[in-house]
RNA sequence: GCGCUCGUAGCUCAAUGGAUAGAGCAUCUGACUACGGAUCAGAAGGUUGGGGGUUCGAGUCCCUCCGAGCGCGCCA
């Protein structure tokens, strides 16, 4: 009977490291509270580092009172006695450098394949209600590449926070209450009538297409006093259907598709005015009701109820925001392009003067996305005349490639996005180096199967037999997929995502170079066959579930 | 002028205050009579825009200067 040993995760270690810190700092009498709240354990760069490393003995030696090599001596000595860990040393400052037993490592093969699609799942996020509103963008033309950023990052920090414990619903808000809905239903009208298109309107072969289809339609319609009234009826559907489709197709669904012109309707915007105006929030001067938004950390007041009497875009925000915490959402998340950046703090100021936290308000900032083609810039797009659009990028490279390549980069940052790069099928292009990964191993599983080779019950292999360096990457690599996954959720970076399955592809990659799986020949197929079959089932299963969060399928074949 | 986001290898980008700043591409040199060579090994490539500060330790935090993008409306 093989003993059961759990195993020595990133995380399992984080926890070892908090118990042993406890214990030695408890025999020597010395205040257990000054351990740091959180327990860094990472991969050193350099394998001379060992397996494992963490600072722990650095970062609390000062609240200790002890030298940081004296303390992580003591840590060292403790830990070298525990199941599992086979070395503990000492190193620079006061770093503590562990090596692992390789089958304490490798027994996260057995917590992968126990757990399937759910490894790597956690509850960072859990017990939170989370709204996720993002693309949102307004029903008067095709879907742009700014939005295409956030249909790819929001989706996938979508399914990061709920893979987290997140209860999570995705929004998107139509702004079909204000004035930009009369140009465009104007445009409509003019390319319907073949009259010049308005000065201040939308242009572009959409709006001719969807003209048209108002037409057929609607047949005899500009002949109809409520001519506008049937264009913006009939020509604002089609708009939503096609950006509905076009999101659907690109693999992002919405939970709740919300018009603001439901909020005007149903008189919540009239309510929350009114419950501004009662707090004093809100105050009357040059015909306008403003809100002291500048009392709440905005640049300036805003006006909310325009002179006009008709209420502001922000008036239809806050009555938004007022229905989402109604709904019982503790954190409302949105995600907004660069320019608009400058209402941010609008909506936090607004979430202020509503009685509410602030930080109920978290705005994340998309930067511009660029196209580059043959070393030139891309601007033009065939259908919106002028800005390169979401079908635009899906036909030249793919919703695949095109997700990951909107995912796989900080939104902080501008992304330039190479059309010849994300259409290639070789390894220049980070999505196809990824998928091949699994792929490989979909065919490998494919071959065990014509020789008849099952790798069985995970409980009964011998995964201590994974001891190559390579294999040991590998292991390693597996092991820290939850702490990523974790950190994605908690810091709202679905690119940290992308960039650990090309890591973990490389080792996959590097391992399968030097370690024959199966067996070659005549061959027996022995314990080492059967753990190394276990240890590529665990690394497709991880790749699977990595591409899954970030919406990119994982292909059988390629 | 004020604000936000940035500035990292020739290019595209990583790096939650940790050790010698990493990948991929491009360049050069190698590895297929075995599981997908769409792969792998190696070389070369850096004053992290400049300068100061904080500390055991700074690409990361603070100040300042330079440069880029985007904002600064009773538009949405």
């Amino acid at each position: 009977m093989l003993r059961r040993i759990r195993a020595v995760t990133p995380a399992a270690l984080a926890e070892l490291l908090r118990d042993v810190a406890s214990d030695v700092l408890a025999n020597h009498g010395l205040d257990v509270d000054a351990l740091p709240s959180t327990v860094v354990v990472e991969r050193p760069r350099n394998p001379e580092h060992g397996d494992y490393a963490t600072n722990l003995a650095l970062q609390s030696a000062k609240r200790v009172g002890v030298a940081p090599r004296e303390l992580a001596g003591w840590l060292a000595e403790a830990l070298a006695a525990r199941e599992g860990i086979a070395a503990a040393e000492v190193a620079g400052p006061g770093f503590l450098n562990l090596r692992l037993a390789a089958e304490a490592q490798a027994a996260v093969v057995r917590e992968i394949k126990t757990a399937g699609q759910s490894y790597g799942s956690g509850d960072a996020l859990a017990a939170r209600k989370l709204n996720l509103e993002f693309v949102s963008a307004n029903p008067t033309g095709p879907l742009h590449l700014g939005h295409t950023r956030w249909a790819a990052v929001g989706d996938a920090l979508g399914r990061i926070l709920a893979f987290s414990g997140g209860e999570v619903t995705r929004e998107y808000y139509f702004n079909d209450a204000g004035g930009q809905i009369e140009r465009f239903v104007r445009s409509l009208v003019a390319a319907a009538t073949g009259a010049p298109p308005p000065e201040d309107g939308y242009q572009g072969a959409y709006v001719e297409d969807i003209a048209a289809e108002v037409l057929r339609q609607e047949p005899g319609v500009l002949d109809l006093p409520q001519r506008d009234e049937v264009f913006r009826r009939v020509g604002v559907g089609l708009m939503f259907d096609a950006i509905k489709r076009s999101l659907h197709e690109f693999g992002t669904d919405f939970d709740v598709w919300f018009h603001e012109q439901s909020l005007h309707d149903s008189g919540a915007v009239d309510r929350v005015v009114g419950q501004l105006k009662e707090s004093g929030a809100l105050y009357f001067a040059d015909g306008a009701w403003w809100l002291r938004s500048s009392g709440f950390g905005d640049d300036k007041d805003r006006p909310v109820i325009k002179s006009d009497g008709r209420p502001a875009y922000i008036a239809g925000d806050i009555a938004y925001y007022a229905d989402k915490r109604a709904r019982g959402f503790d954190l409302c998340i949105y995600m907004f392009g660069a320019d608009h950046h400058g209402y941010v703090g609008r909506l936090k100021a607004a979430a202020a003067a509503l009685g509410e936290d602030p930080d109920t308000v978290e705005v994340l900032i998309g930067q511009l996305v660029n196209l580059v083609r043959g070393g030139a810039p891309v601007r033009m797009s065939k259908r919106a005349g002028t800005v390169v659009t979401m079908e635009d990028l899906v036909e030249a490279i793919g919703v695949d490639a095109a997700r990951y390549a909107m995912v796989r980069s900080s939104v902080d940052s501008t992304l330039e996005i190479d059309l010849d790069t994300w259409s290639k099928r070789t390894n220049d292009n980070p999505v196809f180096y990824v998928q091949y990964a699994h792929a490989r191993l979909a065919s490998l599983d494919r071959n065990a199967a014509d020789l008849g080779i099952a790798a069985g019950d995970v409980a009964d292999a011998r995964l201590g037999l994974l001891d190559h360096p390579r294999e040991g990457d590998l292991v390693r690599t597996l092991g820290e997929f939850p702490q990523v996954v974790a950190t994605a959720a908690v810091l709202r970076e679905p690119h940290r995502v992308a960039r650990y399955l090309e890591g973990l592809a490389g080792a996959y990659h590097r391992f399968y170079d030097t370690c024959r799986v199966l067996p070659v020949g005549d061959e027996p197929v022995g314990p080492l066959h059967v753990a190394r079959l276990h240890l590529c089932g665990a690394a497709r299963q991880v790749l699977e579930n990595g591409l899954g969060l970030l919406g990119v399928s994982a292909p059988e074949r390629m």
